[in-house]
DNA sequence: GGGCGGGTTGCATACGTAGTCAATCCCTGT
DNA sequence: ACAGGGATTGACTACGTATGCAACCCGCCC
């Protein structure tokens, strides 16, 4: 059943010219006279000839597969970035190859990425061990962190930027009359929670105030829900909570409504980060930091493509401008309309 | 920087074997004598060679990659689905070549597939065309359509049993005492679409009922929020709509509260098909058929595996059970404990 | 002791393309 | 008419691995 495939040598048999010429003709900028690219376009066109990507990689030593490496695609957010990201890298002539890992598992899958002699390797929902950023740096793959950072490695990063985000957030809540503020964290070791508790507890620093409680969410639908019960079961209870991203704050919403029986947001106030589209559902009316996603994958590409080309490696970090969105979650300052 | 990557022959020097025996040590199942193996082993790990799996696919003829084709992944029952599938794939070995396409762009996206040579092609929110499933067979590439079909085609299928879905949500809706029922539908062109509609009304019929008005969503929010603003408004207002998916069904739900002043479920059922992770929130808690996702999964990897590995190419349709999932968008029937 | 067979190993080749190098062609200026 | 040069073309090789085939080793049985 699985006939041989159509070959440039086929090709260029029927065509009556070298295998070269028809190489030639499919590669734009190749040195091939008008007259004889439309012979060899005639005679592949009649056969069915598909240049094979495959063995142009190995020749080439290119494959134009950019490998793409995710955690969990729960959070929209990163179905978003992932779909925008794929049609970027189409648009440039390069493939996203998909990688899913588990916790403790990159290691494995980043050797599999490795085998499949990909031209760049972005990480979106995980972490990246130093030994692998060398292991990367070495065979030359340039590496961008999407989302995230670390610091002591050798690995580009996009992200937003987070703490001006939180900073944003604890102004908002501030200024719209909250006084027990309280934050859900997603990972401890996660540089964009980090980032957006720093810059909160540093926005409300700034004016004059401490946060009032804190929980661990771990990013999950479950942990934050339980975060939320800790948090609003005391006799003091919160009257504004920042959730580290959307994802976890719509469980807290959740919570507060059913098992607390609290008005959103008379009796608290949320906030989230990231603009899922879920945001702007009614049902949940999201103020919360909007993440410029379009921003971050084209700066994602062009870094990618920038050391591709020049088969160099450089460390380049990209830290792009949040906007705040202001919805009906959280109680609003008073003078917000001068 | 690019240097130069080691190769099977490197590790065949080191080890003082033949580059063959490097090869062996690596392919399960090869004749090799235990001793040879762990020498090459040895010699591979000071190395730190890597197969190139570019040069294997050229050689074996199997790339061991599957090409996903999506067209959007808005709707979250396509990334819970790409995960899935991405991580059953990868525990078998295989990769995923991840593409998106636009209306009209699907060919020119296949024949980039099969330039890559990959061993399977999954279609899951895009159509194929007889040309395109005419050219994969030929090639001996087998092709499933995940979440649809078209009857006219040589390509394998896994739907859930989307008839049976739309008959048991008009039973629910009938038992419940709705006596004006609208659809939104999809995309005219959608076998999934036309297939929940179709049991949908055999449904109603088996309870001696016609429907009640009828829209076109093309599975957007937008499409869906218009489909419900014409249904609405006419004084014979339907006191139940099927949405025939979630995603649209959560556009339908804001748009009555918002637009319409209407309650959820008292004044107007809704009801719509997938159970994707929101409609377990509580702002919509929508009731809604669940699509065996786990269950599609696997069947589109066995399809696909049974027909890589026999390198033969067969039509093949699953069709899978599907589940009513009552929550409280839509009211229920008096007698549901009985 | 000779032959036989199973288990290992190395040699040589093939996969389909890109790019190097030398040869050829055509056109122009003198 | 001829030299020179740029454009075009073809032969050839390399990319890194898998595998058919032949050679080899070793132990066994008759």
């Amino acid at each position: 059943m699985a006939k041989r495939s159509v070959t440039s040598a086929d090709v260029a048999r029927l065509a009556r010219v070298s295998q070269s010429a028809v190489s030639r003709s499919f590669s734009p900028g190749a040195s091939v006279s008008e007259d004889m690219r439309r012979r060899v376009l005639a005679a592949a066109e009649r056969l069915g000839y598909r240049p094979n990507a495959i063995a142009r990689a190995m020749i080439s030593g290119r494959s134009r597969l950019i490998a793409l490496l995710a955690a969990y695609l729960d959070n929209h957010f990163y179905p978003v970035l992932l779909e925008q990201l794929a049609r970027a890298l189409q648009a440039r002539g390069y493939q996203m190859l998909l990688f899913m890992t588990d916790p403790g598992d990159q290691d494995i899958v980043v050797q599999k990425m490795l085998q499949y002699q990909v031209d760049g390797i972005v990480m979106a929902s995980a972490t990246l061990s130093p030994g692998l950023a060398d292991e990367c740096a070495k065979t030359g793959t340039p590496v961008v962190l999407l989302n995230r950072y670390v610091p002591a490695l050798a690995a580009s990063s996009v992200t937003s930027d987070n703490i001006e985000g939180g900073r944003l957030l604890a102004h908002f809540l501030v200024d719209g009359g909250h006084r027990r503020i309280a934050f859900i964290a997603g990972h401890e070791d996660s540089s964009t929670s980090r980032d957006r508790e720093a810059g909160f507890f540093k926005g409300l620093g700034e004016r004059g105030m401490t946060g009032a409680g804190r929980a661990v969410g771990g990013y999950s639908v479950a942990g934050a829900a339980e975060s939320a019960r800790r948090l609003l079961s005391p006799r003091k209870r919160p009257d504004a909570i920042f959730v580290a991203n959307d994802h976890m704050a719509f469980a807290v919403m959740d919570v507060a409504r059913r098992e607390f029986g609290l008005r959103i947001p008379e009796d608290l106030s949320i906030v989230g980060f990231d603009d899922v589209p879920e945001a702007a559902w009614d049902g949940y009316a999201l103020t919360t930091i909007a993440q410029p996603a379009k921003e971050m994958v084209e700066a994602t590409v062009s870094i990618l493509t920038e050391q591709m080309e020049r088969r160099t490696v450089v460390r380049r970090a990209a830290v792009l401008p949040v906007r705040l969105v202001v919805r009906g979650s959280a109680r609003k300052p008073k003078a917000a309309g001068c």
